[in-house]
DNA sequence: CAAAGATAATTAACATTGTTAATCATACAA
DNA sequence: TTGTATGATTAACAATGTTAATTATCTTTG
């Protein structure tokens, strides 16, 4: 009896051992392909390419991971996590408030803007089936409304008034700011970066007339 | 001097016929991946598949376009005149107004998502180095703003205040409408075609309060 | 401590892609 | 009829994702 009960310590002690040093594998291969995608974005991205950074052969990922793309899409929890932290950061010196929502605003589309490749992969790259990847995808769907969650509730209680009418425009808010980073990223429009400010600007301020 | 000008004309003509035969491979090719892209898209879209459609072989294409890309690009200008044509004929039963503006922009709306290949190529395909596509991609930059372009004058005309507002809330609305389609038609959210169309409904009303 | 067996990593191999070079066919000119 | 230009095709290459076969490493056990 009581030696299944120390086979059975031993061998969970084993699986933790075992599930640390997978996690450490994974942990290598997500951060080679998180600085790949921040560095040249998806062209220069591939199995191979991957396991060169990570110093591993390329059918070594297939151990790890079903497939490269959900390597990919593994990133984007990382990728989320930094982009709100520097969000965080950069307007940590605005009080609260409305001004704070829009530099806000700004400081998520400067992430993208500085690491276009992790624009790709969140709204470009194709997400095959979804399914296992659906957590992801929300993620993705979600990630500016995650950034300005905080910002938006505040202002949302001062003005208790027209609940509907808020979360429409947080809405329209999100699509407007997605589609000029698509147009601006992906189809050089607008062609310099101050105009892409201008718009951006725009944009934003016309949400709060 | 009689012959020079004889020869100078029979050269004329044959370089004319050269044109129209080239013209017409040309059209070949570029039929074939209308067609691929409206079926299944890009996934399916290869040089290989193109040519199999057209009745030539892949390599062929290489004599009539610089690349693929060029080929898919070149096939923009009949996506749009289509679009145009789709949502004209679509709206034709509405008089002038806001709401036929509205209904226009659901109709362009409409187009893609009916043919997401279509999508893809205008706003996610990755478009190599501009230049010699520079054309294209101004009309991608523009599709729905051509589309609108009647129904938003007469408006700007009967309302002759705040010009700038005006041009102000055309970009913001398309913006938000490629927002809208790029999440659903690529991040499959919303997950249903009904809640799409009740987004894109709240985005198009919210512009014209 | 050594042999056996399991686990993990690597190399080989394949199919598919875009692209270019080499080859072949066909129409026209001399 | 024979040479020549044009243009279409096949061969070939490199890069890609993925799977199968093989090798190395580590653990367990006699």
């Amino acid at each position: 009896m009581l030696i299944i009960f120390a086979a059975l310590i031993i061998f969970i002690l084993f699986m933790k051992n075992k599930e640390i040093q997978e996690a450490r594998m994974k942990g290598y291969f997500i951060e080679a392909t998180k600085e790949l995608i921040k560095g040249e974005g998806l062209k220069s991205l591939s199995v191979r390419s991957i396991a060169d950074k990570a110093g591993y052969s390329f059918a070594t990922i297939y151990n790890y991971f079903r497939d490269v793309n959900d390597l990919v899409f593994l990133c984007v929890i990382d990728f989320q996590k930094e982009c709100e932290e520097a969000v965080k950061q950069k307007t940590a010196h605005i009080e609260v408030g409305k001004e704070k929502l829009k530099a806000k605003i700004f400081a998520w589309a400067g992430y993208f803007v500085e690491y276009p490749g992790i624009f790709e992969v969140y709204y470009l790259a194709k997400s095959g089936e979804l399914g296992h990847r659906q957590s992801t995808i929300e993620l993705i769907t979600n990630s500016l409304n995650l950034v300005i969650e905080d910002e938006w509730n505040f202002i949302k209680e001062t003005n208790p008034n027209n609940y509907e009418v808020f979360e429409q425009k947080k809405n329209a808010l999100q699509y407007q700011v997605i589609g000029i980073l698509l147009l601006y990223l992906n189809r050089n429009f607008p062609s310099d970066y101050s105009e892409f400010e201008r718009l951006l600007k725009y944009s934003v301020d016309g949400l709060f007339e």
